[in-house]
DNA sequence: GCCGAAGCTTAGGAAACCTTACTATACTGG
DNA sequence: CCAGTATAGTAAGGTTTCCTAAGCTTCGGC
């Protein structure tokens, strides 16, 4: 019985193959020493540019509200990796830079990540992961995005 | 550039992915009418056995903690799903087990989550979508598994 | 120059978990 | 048989990660 056993629903291997993932990558981040770092604040590496990203694009490339993310944000800048400056664009709005710790962090997170997936790979062999992958990515096309539009009309 | 655009990281994959399954599920709960019940509680619905199981053995397969597992069957108990009864074999334990209404809720509830799966099949192909399922169920083979264990030694 | 829209922020709260610690029953070795 | 330890369930309280509602500020067209 090793790969014809009964395979547990959609909603449980998600729920538990992500906490894997999020178990994994925090470790890489403790072991590396930022222990000042959580599994949330992956959400604005990962979707920050290196040339610094407004709050609003922050919340909605990471399918969150703006509250939500600038918590995340505002923590990071208190703890020294990322900073705000005045977009020259547009006087409302502020780019979130990452300073120099912060992108060695976030050079750091993208190797671990890597690192994660490279081991993901070999559990199962790099095709299949790939393909798992890959399909996933196909069924979050056409599907929600941001979870509550840049501003409610608030009626 | 169909799929060779480039793939977000598995962890955000995951997550999003686990978002939109649970939306839909909730989605056709509410449906069917069934207002008094969240995501969090098919942790319960996804791991009983229609003969009744002991909350220790619920909390473990949905690879959460007692107290965890306690307050969602507590919910569902005051909801009339569930009942309580002494286990004949250990006069600690209690069994766990659904009401006439419990039954029905789960059969619904297994209904939905088939349906829901048919839907992802049908959008990336039922064997792409099997495929990702077991690869993801082999991912999750010798890893963690519950939370924490039957009584942490308390130091 | 006013007004709706778009940007950020504040305040407050809810959901889904967790840790710690307690009681009561069961088992086990002396 | 009975002391000690492990296990089942529970209580109390906290943390994390999100959310909604409601500001305030700046922009841009009229």
């Amino acid at each position: 019985m090793s790969t014809s056993e009964k395979r547990l629903p959609v909603g449980q291997l998600l729920g538990l193959m992500l906490r894997r993932f999020r178990a994994d990558l925090y470790a890489l981040g403790q072991e590396a020493g930022y222990a000042n770092l959580r599994e949330s604040h992956l959400q604005v590496f990962g979707n920050i540019d290196w040339t610094g990203t407004r709050l609003t694009d922050l919340a909605a490339r990471a399918s969150m509200t703006r509250p939500s993310m600038l918590e995340l944000v505002d923590d990071l800048e208190k703890a020294g990796y990322l900073e705000r400056r005045p977009d020259a664009s547009d006087g409302r709005a502020k780019l979130i830079c990452l300073t120099r710790d912060g992108r060695r962090v976030l050079a750091r997170a993208l190797r671990a990540v890597r690192d994660i997936e490279r081991v993901y790979a070999d559990e199962v062999g790099s095709e299949r992961f790939e393909a798992a992958c890959r399909t996933l990515q196909e069924l979050l096309r056409g599907t929600p995005g941001p979870r509550s539009s840049p501003n409610p009309p608030a009626r």
